[in-house]
DNA sequence: TCAAAAGTGTTTGTTATACACCCATGT
DNA sequence: ACATGGGTGTATAACAAACACTTTTGA
């Protein structure tokens, strides 16, 4: 479902591996903030696995070790938009749910001067994700969160704080839609909690909850070209949804 | 309930304040980082009235001003001490809950060069703040959220920003017990939730409950002094809340 | 006809809701 | 005595959990 594929695109991440003297300030690309940096926390599903992507360093220091894609805010850059830029850079995705995480800033996280990182993340689907094909395979991946390298600096804690975050609002909010294509079966959402929850979930339980919340609309088409039975195909009906968070409802799985 | 208390102390805002001419960075006390401030909103109740504590500004550009209580953040520190910090310095508030609400970062959000802000939030009872005479009431006061002056830059953006979240997680997680003195009795906690969620609740069900998610011991002590039959009162066991979170549990009212 | 997943039904225990009721205390 | 809030009991309805079951489809 979600590949990785070669093309002739750098990753220019350099940038964040460029590393002074001693003591005088080290060297940064012109035109950008110093002391602050954007990680971005790219979170996609592939099958029932909750991936993340990661890059791997190309120059400077901590070459050939991995990382979470990020880089540098342009002095005349909001800083959404950096990290939007950064994403779509690295990924293609052009318009993804995009939040703001967390700011991190402990004294030495980063080696060569005080530098504070702001996280954002994203959650992609596979249908985004077809869309783009804007770095090598060489350079980049998506990892299954249980099965991590290990990553500079402190983006270990980055990602650990990003995972709980992302298990505590899948539960109050519909946010996992955002993971799937637009048009997807019970099943495929209930691998999708079940892979963010990292527990079994009851399938006639798991559908009538859903279902009695009304936030699917039917699509009236069913799966093609599958060994079984084709499912119902659903979407996420955003404006009932809506609808029902202004009248005090609140979704919960 | 909540009183502003006068002292001799002055809050030292005048970092915030200093402008540097058009071409040359502009002036920051020695050893904090440059381009990067934390501005915190700390909420109190009064009553069922929610409030938020400003400052006056002294000196500099917008002197007279209503503002967010912030500051510089110091080369060696990291970015909760600061918050901590700056926190403690204007209020006399040693140890609160004191977490990361987001990071601001337009453009031209601050006029002199660009800053980026992290703001932190903290709740505050009417016992913590007893304990405090740090600040002056020329120069802090406490604002009724319904009620609010005009803020310098985009302070009211965070406020809003801050306000919104309040209103969200006080459904999901147990932070009312912060706005009540450590001792509180079921009614109390009740009359909270009734202001803040703006609706009645029944009262014996809403002890069971409360009571049913084990989250309060008993004081084994009564008020005092009421013209009715006197309450027990029962403190928040974060522990419990803890292990329970850990288990899976999710408060919710 | 079999595997795989779609989709339904039913039983049982738990929880929410509404509301009636008694208890303790100061004036 | 009575007003005020403290605190309990209970019938009913709604819901969650567990699991057995039937249906559809492609290979």
């Amino acid at each position: 479902m979600i590949k990785t594929t070669t093309t002739n695109k750098t990753i220019k991440v350099s940038e964040v591996t460029s590393v002074g003297t001693a003591n005088e300030p080290f060297e940064l690309p012109d035109g950008v903030l110093r002391g602050l940096s954007i990680d971005n926390l790219i979170f996609g599903l592939d099958g029932s696995e909750l991936k993340v992507l990661l890059i791997k360093r190309g120059e400077g220091i901590k070459t050939g070790e991995w990382a979470l894609p990020g880089g540098w805010i342009n002095n005349n850059e909001n800083l959404r938009d950096a990290a939007s830029r950064l994403l779509s850079d690295l990924t293609g995705v052009e318009h993804p749910y995009l939040s703001q995480l967390k700011t991190f800033g402990k004294v030495s996280r980063f080696p060569a001067e005080r530098v504070v990182t702001i996280a954002y993340y994203a959650l992609v689907s596979a249908d985004d994700y077809a869309l783009t094909a804007g770095f090598s395979a060489s350079e980049a991946g998506w990892f299954d969160i249980h099965h991590l390298p290990s990553l500079v600096f402190d983006h270990h804690e980055i990602l650990d704080y990003g995972i709980k975050h992302l298990q505590q609002e899948i539960r109050h909010h519909p946010v996992g839609f955002k993971l799937l294509p637009e048009k997807f079966t019970l099943l495929q959402l209930q691998e999708l909690y079940e892979a963010i929850l990292d527990k079994k979930l009851d399938k006639p339980n798991f559908r009538r909850k859903i279902m009695k919340m009304k936030l699917l609309s039917d699509c009236n088409e069913k799966q093609q070209s599958v060994a079984h039975r084709a499912a119902n195909l659903y979407r996420f009906d955003k404006k009932v949804y809506q609808r029902l968070t202004q009248q005090g409802f609140t979704f919960e799985v």
